[in-house]
DNA sequence: GGACAAACTGGAACGTGTTCCTATTCTAGG
DNA sequence: CCTAGAATAGGAACACGTTCCAGTTTGTCC
């Protein structure tokens, strides 16, 4: 059955590759992000992303071994983007609540200043099965630790097993939520209402 | 843009239809959560559900107009018979997170007992746009009610806002879990310890 | 520089969701 | 019973993800 981990060429392709094929790499998630922007996740073609990368089908293949790979890796260089940027920046609030919720909306809120793009990247995100099980830890760690720094910036290597958990679940709605709006059953206002009241459920301190 | 409410026919046919309407209908869905049962969301392919369900292509679209309303509808209809079938049955369970996680994870034994179908049905749930909110809806509210019904058996009609706050949230948790138990990133016993602890942080009292 | 392997190109081909068209069958109203 | 209109059958056609192949280019080792 469809457990392999089939990611191998990817990893490999990013790890070790030469500049011509990092650059290709890169010619072809910037294709791919610029064509989600415009039209999300239908817009993605295969086709076209080739063309605009200038590469041809195969070997887009070859870096990605399916549309829900290609975009799923797109989401991850954005992700990290987005932590990054985020590291540096200090975090507004004096509750651990409002700190988390303040990092949440500001996030969600760039992501929906491009809606077609998160479109896209959640599309595939929760579409994804396990051979791409890699990429996706990847993003969920992320995440996690995004959370979990925001909840305690100064000592966060004492973190507790409950504020991991909190955190994880905090991931889960903010997830459902994102899911509800991009697929057009939350309006953004509802998406940030959602998230704020979960988040004060879970951490009331 | 893709927010037209396009499931007229369905529900035309669901309300008003004929009674060789309701028998094509119910074929329909028969074939469509066999063949999911069977193979899951791959294998559920428009052209087979056609043949057994003895219709031709054509009119499964007039049914259904896309994969995904199937899909979901073939959702709506096991689920309100599991929540039907859950409101007969006493609720165990002395407090509060007690009964709430028997439910869930009953109802998630149920669902992973036929991981196939489950796969299938999840799948298109997640993917489901705007086109389909209808049926979503109707998903989401049957298992909001489902939650607060545990929550509150004696006064479901004294529920505070808090109450339902948290019955979503718990939805959202269960959601991101079912997720991530059907592509393979969870194992079944993941899954039920995710909804555990975001039950017990979300209740306790 | 030459030889070999790996990577890439260009494009054909296949499967499945979706659309469309024509002929036939069913259903309701007279 | 007859007829107009709706519903269905049967199947061709199209779009896009994916696979595959023959020929060419690139990179590496001697």
């Amino acid at each position: 059955m469809g457990v392999r981990v089939s990611s191998a060429n990817s990893l490999t392709v990013d790890e070790l590759g030469s500049a011509a094929q990092r650059d290709r790499r890169k010619r072809i998630l910037d294709a791919t992000i610029a064509l989600a922007s415009q039209g999300g996740f239908d817009a993605v073609q295969m086709r076209a992303v080739a063309e605009q990368a200038d590469v041809a089908l195969g070997t887009l293949y070859r870096y990605f071994p399916s549309k829900i790979h290609l975009l799923v890796s797109a989401l991850q260089r954005e992700f990290e983007r987005t932590e990054a940027a985020l590291r540096d920046r200090p975090v507004e609030g004096d509750t651990t609540a409002d700190r988390v919720i303040n990092v949440l909306k500001r996030t969600t809120r760039g992501m929906q200043s491009d809606a077609k793009l998160t479109e896209a990247l959640t599309r595939a995100f929760m579409f994804a099965d396990a051979s791409v099980q890699a990429e996706i830890h990847q993003v969920g760690m992320l995440l996690t630790s995004m959370l979990t720094r925001v909840m305690r910036p100064e000592d966060h290597d004492e973190l507790t097993e409950e504020d991991v958990a909190i955190a994880k679940v905090i991931g889960d709605v903010w997830l459902s939520a994102l899911v509800g709006w991009v697929t057009g059953r939350n309006s953004a206002a509802e998406t940030g209402q959602q998230i704020e009241v979960a988040v004060r459920l879970l951490l009331r301190d």
